[in-house]
DNA sequence: GTACAAGAGGACCTCTGTATCAAGAGGTCA
DNA sequence: TGACCTCTTGATACAGAGGTCCTCTTGTAC
């Protein structure tokens, strides 16, 4: 689905849309309100500044600030940046061969409607959409460690 | 979106329903026509042998065939058994509490919507769907010998 | 100009999924 | 019974994502 990384640039970036206008937030008290470890958002959000998504300014007094209203920010601005593009193939099994679009699985179908519906969804939803207005609580998360279920052998 | 041991599970038990019924094919020929490693496809058939959709005969003659019809055996089955449970999650942003069903963030209902859509697709998609008819090119199956299946130690 | 605040960025660590190796266990056949 | 075949299994290696540490660079205030 989405990777770590691009979830935690989600949250920073949704914390962003909530301040007011001109106003910036140091990376501190962005990692502590979003759960994402410090230094980790730092290299998150240089990734996003050099993707012209935030302005990051040093100094006394600095701080990051969204670079383009949030409503003009689309998850898929966001999620591009640290997703490769073989995410969603066009076919459900992305490495098998015998699967074309001259000569498509029968499932292909079914799933390009999947595909798509996520990929709309990513396209037409902004930074708004996925904010709460929650800007005066402090709340504080656990960082996230992407966990995979071990296979089970019972049933 | 799918992990590899997940698509390779998936590659593997579509090639098996290729077979014609009570013929196997060899752990090595399945790797070869799968293009999954030999060794780490072995493991990927252990878990689907103790999932009880394959059937794995060893010795001369041997090899893997499938337990069940091609489509009593859905996608989810088969990705359920690799993928946690959070690998989608109810909401986009799995990490941030403060999107909870009581107070749903803006995009939650969409995302529900896409959600929906990929697990319907994988419940409803059987192995046939994601089987090309190609039984006829690079045949390297054959009859598996009559001799009762080994009990599998769970289930 | 100096002290300090704050982001930038390189080096490195850790964990997990993916992959390989080698030996073992179960089965067939002459 | 022994040679041979094939899946099983534990140990181990590798690569990449996620995460930390430390130093450098830039900007502000006095």
């Amino acid at each position: 689905m989405l990777s770590a990384t691009s979830e935690y640039a989600l949250r920073a970036l949704s914390r962003l849309a909530q301040l007011s206008r001109g106003e910036a937030i140091l990376g501190r008290d962005l990692s502590q309100s979003t759960g994402v470890p410090q230094q980790y958002l730092a290299k998150i959000m240089l990734s996003l500044r050099n993707a012209g998504l935030v302005l990051a300014t040093r100094g006394t007094g600095g701080g990051y600030m969204l670079l383009r209203p949030a409503d003009a920010i689309h998850l898929i601005d966001v999620v591009s940046l640290f997703e490769g593009p073989s995410t969603w193939p066009h076919c459900l099994l992305r490495g098998d061969r015998k699967c074309t679009s001259e000569k498509p699985c029968t499932a292909h179908a079914h799933w390009g409607k999947v595909r798509n519906g996520y990929l709309e969804f990513l396209e037409h939803t902004t930074l708004v959409d996925i904010t709460q207005d929650t800007a005066h609580e402090t709340q504080v998360t656990r960082p996230l460690r992407k966990k995979r279920a071990r296979p089970t052998t019972n049933c």
